[in-house]
RNA sequence: GGCCCGGUAGUUCAGUUGGUUAGAACGCUAGCCUGUCACGCUAGAGGUCGAGGGUUCGAGCCCCUUCCGGGUCGCCA
């Protein structure tokens, strides 16, 4: 039973009256937050996304109103004409934006009624994300994902604001791509018309975006979904957004130096945050001495320390072992870490560094004069004192030490204990936003499994000229023309100046162990474009919900997108991915092979 | 695929050494109440303890399997 709106039409948001409105008629529209019945006068408080405003109900005045009203529940559609008046100076609501009024109401509808929800619809709700994601439509209705989806649509509509008036077209590219399956795993899509042939959704617009630049459309830029077949973490989705760019005509220096353009303005935009430009930057091989990542959070210390050197001679088989190896023995020392992290602390911390691969942790604690150590006393006196010189220890310190025959087992779990540290001790300023660029990446890491080397980036990022001469004598050490935009330890970006030569993308193909005929069948279009004139080019790709994220201060992507999928890939609401009718399936010729289950 | 955490009323949680009829708050329903806004007061309804199996005289609690959600390693050019 339900009252249609005719005759009414909206005149204002709720959230956006305020006393400035006083003695105006206005008519709002929007769900039943609460309503509260003091017997022969009811409030009842209505919501949209922009707020709350407060209607009023007099038994004695509008007798047939109060009734109405007396009928409505949680989540019910209303719509209320009437006049803003002032509350009296005991009635105002300080807490509330507009508790200075409340609507006086002439006309109620009840537009539709609702079922209890599952959830009640109120801010810093703790109710389970499961359920929240089940009925995501109410979570929706929740202030926090307001806030974030109107954060999102202000950082989306700045990004274009600003890179229209820098000369970039936005220019859309297929979804329906050739699948590549260097890299990410690519969800696929089956061809009906040309059965047995699959499209991929793309990865990234990166092949598309290098034929835009050959394509003469100098300045390109688009907000586009992207798709990865790979596991999800807090700030990983199968499907995500970016903010997608590249540039003719340009070097490293000219992609910085827009795109810190581009972030000061949405930074200043969107949260009135200015930022301090140029950001700070880093050789990536930096990075990874001093923080154990290529994304580093600098709004803290913890810094790594190489105390390889120390023990050349050494007879502590743990330490001698590592170095022999090939490896390091790499310190941080936190201070007043020695009070602050207990015997069976450090234990947990120990066996926690093994999650990244790391034999253990080696620990000092100098308390009060006192040295306790889960290694000093297999080091010489002077191998002891040449570690504390070394780190500058102090009483109250801790030093946490890793020790490993693969350096990258000693960075990545010195790099996430630091992390971890700093969350405990607190040392992290949540207010803060802080930039780093990431440069002179490797252009190719070894991969054990596949045995050949396998691009960093992807393999149209082009080597640095003075590294070329390395591709045919030490291609491990050549480094790339790649950055990443790094904030506050997330990698929330990344792009290179590409290879827009057709002999050096050959020369890179060989290196990754493709032959001529393989090169030339996957990427023998963009081979082909070479030919006719590609100008110098490069770019960046942004996670846009990984930058959304962070600006709101939240710490999962799921909480900025409106309708995000489970750890599982899953989508809860609509319970998809699901299984399809048969005919459908012998449309596309496809028939399933799965695997037998255990019932 | 591995490791860790969680699943008890609609929701958030408590539940002792395995022992009577599984509790609280909020929400919901009904009644009373003219300045509430976390309204207040009174009463009431509401449970497959995620599912299946096992141990036991007896299981929310112990064991096994499994499903679901979260974090993370691998993975993510």
């Amino acid at each position: 039973m339900s009252d249609s709106m005719q005759g009414l039409s909206r005149t204002h948001y709720c959230g956006t009256l305020s006393a400035a409105d006083i003695g105006q008629t206005v008519t709002v529209m929007g769900w039943v937050q609460k309503q509260r019945d003091l017997g022969s006068l009811i409030f009842v408080d209505v919501r949209d996304r922009t707020g709350i405003v407060q209607l009023n109900f007099n038994e004695t005045t509008h007798k047939e109103l109060f009734d109405k009203a007396f009928t409505l529940r949680a989540e019910y559609v209303v719509a209320a004409k009437g006049i803003v008046a002032a509350r009296g100076e005991a009635a105002v609501n300080r807490k509330m934006a507009t508790g200075e009024i409340e609507i006086m109401v002439e006309d109620l509808r009840l537009l539709n009624t609702a079922a209890t929800p599952p959830f009640e619809i109120v801010e810093n709700s703790d109710v389970r994300e499961e359920l929240r994601l089940k009925y995501r439509y109410l979570d929706l209705r929740r202030p926090e994902l307001t806030r974030s989806l109107m954060l999102r649509h202000r950082t989306a509509q700045a990004v274009r604001r600003y890179l229209d008036e820098q000369g970039f077209l936005e220019i859309e590219t297929p979804m329906l791509i050739r699948s590549t399956p260097e890299g990410a795993r690519d969800y696929l899509v089956p061809s009906r018309v040309h059965q047995g042939t699959f499209y991929a959704l793309p990865q990234s617009p990166q092949l598309y975006k290098q034929l835009l630049m050959v394509g003469g459309y100098d300045r390109y830029m688009q907000i586009t979904r992207c798709f990865r077949d790979e596991d999800l973490r807090a700030d990983r989705q199968p499907e995500f957004t970016q903010i997608d760019m590249e540039m003719s005509f340009v070097n490293e220096e000219d992609v910085i130096a827009l795109n810190e353009g581009l972030l000061s303005y949405v930074f200043k935009n969107v949260l009135d945050v200015e930022l301090k430009t140029p950001f700070q930057r880093m050789t990536w091989q930096e990075s990874m001495d001093r923080f154990g990542s290529d994304h580093p959070d600098l709004r803290f210390g913890l810094e790594l320390c190489d105390l390889s050197d120390l023990f050349a001679q050494t007879s502590f088989k743990v330490f001698a072992g590592a170095l022999e190896a090939g490896g390091s023995v790499r310190c941080i020392r936190v201070p007043g870490g020695a009070s602050a992290f207990t015997r069976k602390d450090l234990d947990k911390l120990t066996e926690w560094v093994k999650t990244y691969k790391a034999k253990g942790l080696a620990w000092l604690k100098l308390q009060n004069g006192e040295v306790s150590s889960s290694y000093a006393k297999f080091l010489t006196e002077e191998e002891n004192n040449a570690v504390a010189e070394r780190m500058g220890l102090e009483d109250g310190d801790l030093l946490l030490v890793v020790a490993d025959g693969k350096n990258s087992i000693v960075y990545a779990s010195l790099g996430a204990l630091r992390c971890e540290i700093a969350k405990r001790l607190g040392l992290i300023d949540k207010t803060e936003f802080r930039f780093v660029w990431i440069t002179e990446f490797p252009l190719l890491e070894y991969d054990e499994d596949a045995g050949r080397y396998v691009a960093a980036h992807h393999p149209f990022t082009s080597p640095m000229a003075q590294d070329v001469p390395l591709m045919e004598t030490d291609p491990g050490k050549v480094r790339a023309r790649a950055y990443d935009i790094v904030l506050n330890g997330f990698e929330i970006g990344g792009g290179s100046i590409r290879i827009h030569n057709g002999d050096l993308q050959q020369k890179m193909f060989a290196l990754l162990g493709f032959s001529q005929e393989e090169a030339q069948r996957r990427f023998g279009f963009l081979l082909e474009a070479f030919k006719y004139g590609a100008p110098p080019h490069g770019g960046l790709a942004y996670g846009f919900d990984r930058l959304v994220m962070l600006m709101a201060g939240l710490d999962a992507i799921r909480d900025v997108i409106a309708f995000p999928k489970v750890q599982n890939a899953s989508e809860l609401m609509t319970d998809c991915p699901s299984e399809v009718d048969g005919a459908q399936l012998r449309e596309l010729a496809l028939t399933l092979d799965l695997p037998v289950q255990n019932s």
